[in-house]
DNA sequence: CTTTTGCTGTCATCAAATTGACAGGAAAGC
DNA sequence: GCTTTCCTGTCAATTTGATGACAGCAAAAG
């Protein structure tokens, strides 16, 4: 029962379904569902039964034999796993048409993920309230940073903005980066970047709409 | 020099690599760079080399040996690979917050993916005008989607109206959807469904902030 | 108490994708 | 015209991830 420590290297693809588990056990637990079984829940994710049991089995043991998983548990377990049972505080830097509709986008804050501060690099827009938030200089950010407890960063800017946001973030001690700017950022070896491009989804569908492709 | 009609399935993770190939060199082509070989494109876009020979392999030859290739017509080759090279005509369902927010992303449009009708269940939300468009009442789905050869559907609903929302894009012949409702949505076999959802990236790298996991 | 049923956790097998290596071919230098 | 350089296109080898099979265990039934 106690979480092993499994130190293999867990793959990127089982990161992104444990994201969907919860999803899907989130839905399942507003309907009252409480106990679930892998075949079952494999199907309402779209994936395999025996994926689902070894990819919690990176983590430990969740289950009941002959039983299945308690729902509740099991998301506070997937929570837990990947460290997203807390709150977590980052900054957006470019406060253009899209990092403000982020803003506006209060799921963020529900599931922890708190926007507390916002930057741009335009004089004209500093000083400027938005969502309840200033709008800071650049120069500020590592203070603000380091004040704040800021850990990820998100960068909305236009495409040939984008490094320079990311030498901002870097400069002010961030290693995790959401990059929503159409553009891909050089960074070290510790720094993390996860790319948001609706374009990659809409081109999957375009394609597919003719010739098929192998569905995973 | 022509392309070779190439029958082996193309992964689904080739697709996606194509997309920022195209983001890549579109930000070269912008800085004036007329040729590029495998190896800095490669670089530029976290790949390996070999990896875009390989995936440029399934659609034709687009290189010149001993030269690289030309920026511009690469661009060309994979956007007609892809079929993005010409007008895609969507419909938004669910017309809230996150509705609204994409709506007023006009990269869409520039892009070629254009949102031509907006639909929501809310009787009081019916008749309402949302940059330029007339929020329409589902029912009038099949044949506005006719009228207007609308060929993708966006999903922009609460999770729990998402399944609800598929079956009516379903129901007026739409077969391409990309879902930003936070609900996975049974679909048949020919559907094909792109989730997009941040937390995913979120949760990566909250969890990659502490553990590593496999860089892909 | 014993047997049956059902589902997890894990290992072995299979499939797929990425990487590395190299022949083929175009341009530039001599 | 010949040689050298360089980069593509492609095949083979390796790595990685997904699927299938089954022993182990908990609960329910008899």
């Amino acid at each position: 029962m106690d979480t092993p420590p499994k130190t293999a290297r867990i793959p990127r693809a089982t990161i992104q379904r444990l994201a969907t588990y919860i999803q899907v056990l989130e839905n399942l637990a507003r309907d009252g569902t409480e106990i679930i079984s892998s075949t079952p829940l494999a199907e309402a994710c779209g994936v395999n039964g025996s994926q689902i049991r070894k990819d919690l089995a990176y983590f430990g043991e969740f289950g009941i034999r002959g039983v299945g998983y308690n729902v509740t548990s099991l998301i506070a377990a997937i929570t837990s796993a990947l460290d997203v049972n807390r709150e977590w505080r980052m900054a957006l830097i470019g406060v253009g048409n899209l990092g403000k509709a982020l803003l506006n986008h209060s799921d963020f804050k529900e599931r922890g993920f708190n926007i507390v501060a916002i930057f741009d690099c335009d004089p004209f827009k500093i000083g400027e309230v938005v969502h309840g938030l200033e709008v800071h200089c650049t120069k500020e950010m590592p203070a603000i940073v380091a004040e704040n407890n800021i850990e990820i960063g998100i960068i909305t800017t236009p495409p040939e903005r984008a490094q320079r946001a990311a030498t901002h973030l870097m400069n002010a001690g961030i290693t995790s980066i959401l990059n929503f700017a159409s553009a891909r950022i050089k960074v070290p070896e510790h720094v993390n970047v996860e790319y948001v491009d609706f374009f990659h989804h809409l081109y999957a569908l375009a394609f597919n709409q003719n010739k098929l492709f192998a569905k995973n």
